[in-house]
DNA sequence: CCTATCATGTAATCCGTTACATGATTAT
DNA sequence: ATAATCATGTAACGGATTACATGATAGG
């Protein structure tokens, strides 16, 4: 335990998971992610098995591993590892996220925006259902999404609609800005 | 040459930006990127010297050295990189991007949310005010601005927007959705 | 029973970041 | 002249992606 390590997003996505599920094994991780935040910040499933055994080995994470079988390895939070994420919740961010967005980035180097606003908005426009869906389900199931998920799922939403208005906007528009 | 290697975002901001320019080291690349995109995407400075390296290998550039003094790298499109370029730009994408936004994230696993809105609104109030006063600046110069920077930005300022509306809205309010 | 798919995990690679380092130029 | 800053470049490290691999389960 207690080599030093850098805590990456990454390191905290695994941290909140795990303090919010108690105890879980990378699968279960990836599980949760599918379903809830992979949405708005996907991760390899590799990294669910990596970055615990990292945490674990500085010490924020415990490791118990099976006897029989599988030997799946379950991880729950430590101490140290609940107060790293207290400070990191505890501490606004004003960093600001860049677009990254690569049909932008076509268009900025001279892609045809129309060809894009037309491959672009179908798929927003999917992905914006999808999530109006959830929340349509959340809303008829127990009423129960903590506020955290349920503001995430606004963004998303908001999100989308952006783009959609964005690509929309475009499509067909010679030229103006 | 011509050892295979996958082509990233990163190569084609290369590609693109040196087809441009026409020829540039690594250190006009930086200043480009600058002024250009690296609003919306940006990249450090390392990989502007080893990525246009590990194009030219790849026969996607081409390397000029400088005799005498810091014999600085020149680099330019080759035919193959200026055909990879073209396939890249004329294959619309529906791939989405994710927010990948730290704010969010944090939000997600129960930060408070006055105290981020209250990091946030005043980092994006101040990139919306610089994408305003590029644009304004733009708009007085030769009005030369070519289609796809002026679209970028754009979307740049949409986004700014989007997101004071959304942190806005959250700010104050107890409860909702 | 066989095979296809899902569950689960490990290994290798590589891109991107961070750190370091030195030459040029400007300011005091 | 000297310090400070900018210009320019290289090296090392590590996290993330990709590829590979095997155990379980279900369908035909």
């Amino acid at each position: 335990m207690s080599s030093e390590i850098r805590l990456t997003p990454t390191s905290y996505i695994v941290l909140g998971l795990l303090e919010a599920a108690g105890e879980a094994t990378p699968y279960d991780l990836k599980q949760m992610v599918a379903i809830s935040l992979g949405n708005f910040w996907s991760l390899q499933h590799a990294q669910l098995y990596t970055e615990p055994e990292r945490l674990a080995e500085a010490g924020y994470l415990s490791e118990r591993r099976e006897e029989g079988g599988r030997r799946r390895r379950h991880y729950s939070v430590t101490a140290r590892g609940r107060e790293a994420l207290r400070e990191w919740l505890a501490k606004p961010t004003a960093e600001l996220t860049e677009l990254r967005d690569l049909a932008l980035l076509k268009v900025f180097f001279g892609a045809d925006v129309n060809a894009m606003a037309a491959a672009q908005l179908p798929a927003h426009e999917a992905k914006l259902a999808e999530y109006e869906e959830l929340r349509k389900n959340a809303a008829e199931a127990a009423g129960e999404i903590p506020e955290g998920p349920r503001i995430s799922l606004r963004a998303g939403i908001e999100g989308e609609r952006g783009w959609i208005e964005f690509w929309s906007g475009l499509r067909g528009e010679a030229d103006s800005d």
